[in-house]
DNA sequence: CCCCACATGTGAACGCTGTATACATTGCCA
DNA sequence: TGGCAATGTATACAGCGTTCACATGTGGGG
């Protein structure tokens, strides 16, 4: 075995590492084959081998970042402390992050729900929204959210928090130090008010 | 005069004509700069006569994008009849229609709000916000609307329709007949709810 | 009235992009 | 052990935004 590494071994993977890392810093449009198979120390035509097209490395690329943003859900979800209230809080803490992603990681949320990325999506990633629905349920369950508004619920709560993460994380200026902050609370509490809890 | 038309005469006003009327049919991504040549006529570098770079043109094509928003929520608000919770029913119109235009044109909505489109923006068309903003101090005036919930209801009402939009927009797939409707009178009351209006 | 300065359009070129094709190399399995 | 399938390379092509030197009209001051 000489130092030839004239077969990568793990292109793909690799491809996939550097574009997420890419768009993670610069946006979806820093999404460049040849960029990355420079990244790899490859010909841009190896990428072919692997993907038939750049619009399904970008796919897939969108796909791993709404899989981040699912993490960080249930991560935010995990992190909630257990006693009084505690489903309403987990619901809380939830959509608190997905907003926060969008801030803190505009890149790869804008990655996440790129034009052209969505559609060849075929339902294969309903991460985030079960979270959402799970949560819903628990509260549900608990009697801490009425019934009556639990069809509608997924898509009002989703509406809200998705409008609100992208009107932030389109937001380049950032005048004083975090307006982001009072802006999630008060869009938080109107989700609570419109899915009738009344706390 | 004859037939040479070597000076165009507005040829500025007519490329912005043909970008915002192929975004419509195609969306962002069909917004190319020779392409638009061809449709006025002129060889590709005349644009540059008139637009710096291809990005300023797309900021002016936004902008018009965010315009026919605005009038499209304008027309909605001066449809509806007066009497009784007037103001209310303003302000649910003007709401729906702002996702109505989402799913009618999304090749416009996606424009409008597209990534880096709405960056270089200098707080120069605050329209359709102001839209909003107008029905919400119309119903805190009437006693509609308490006005505890005055501070936070443009976010709040925004985030619900805009993200609402963006999922209806990019979503294809239409199945039956036109399940949009039933998920924007979900949001809607939900908005309703979270203002804190009883009705 | 003329002419010239300036605005506006042209043509050809450049570098960058994604992509196709023919060829080279390697690992694996019969 | 030999050859085939998988994977990477080299080269080329068309389309993109953009630049630059040049051409062409037009309108206003002598």
């Amino acid at each position: 075995m000489t130092e030839s590494h004239y077969h990568h071994g793990n292109l793909r993977a690799e491809l996939l590492a550097h574009a997420l890392r890419r768009v993670r810093e610069h946006g979806p449009g820093a999404l460049v084959l040849r960029d990355l198979a420079k990244d790899a120390g490859v010909s841009p035509a190896a990428a072919y081998r692997h993907f038939d097209t750049i619009d399904h490395l970008r796919a897939e690329v969108a796909q791993l970042a709404r899989q981040e943003l699912a993490v960080a859900m249930l991560a935010a979800r995990n992190r909630t402390s257990r006693g009084r209230n505690a489903s309403l809080r987990r619901f809380e803490a939830i959509g608190r992050a997905y907003v926060r992603f969008a801030v803190d990681e505009p890149g790869w949320f804008e990655t996440a729900f790129a034009e052209g990325s969505v559609l060849p999506t075929t339902a294969d990633d309903p991460a985030a929204w079960d979270v959402l629905v799970g949560a819903l349920d628990e509260m549900v369950a608990d009697g801490t959210m009425p019934a009556r508004y639990r069809e509608s619920a997924p898509l009002v709560a989703w509406a809200s928090v998705h409008g609100l993460g992208a009107l932030l994380s389109s937001t380049t200026q950032r005048p004083d130090g975090t307006p982001a902050d009072a802006a999630i609370d008060d869009v938080v509490a109107g989700v609570v008010r419109a899915l009738g809890i009344s706390r």
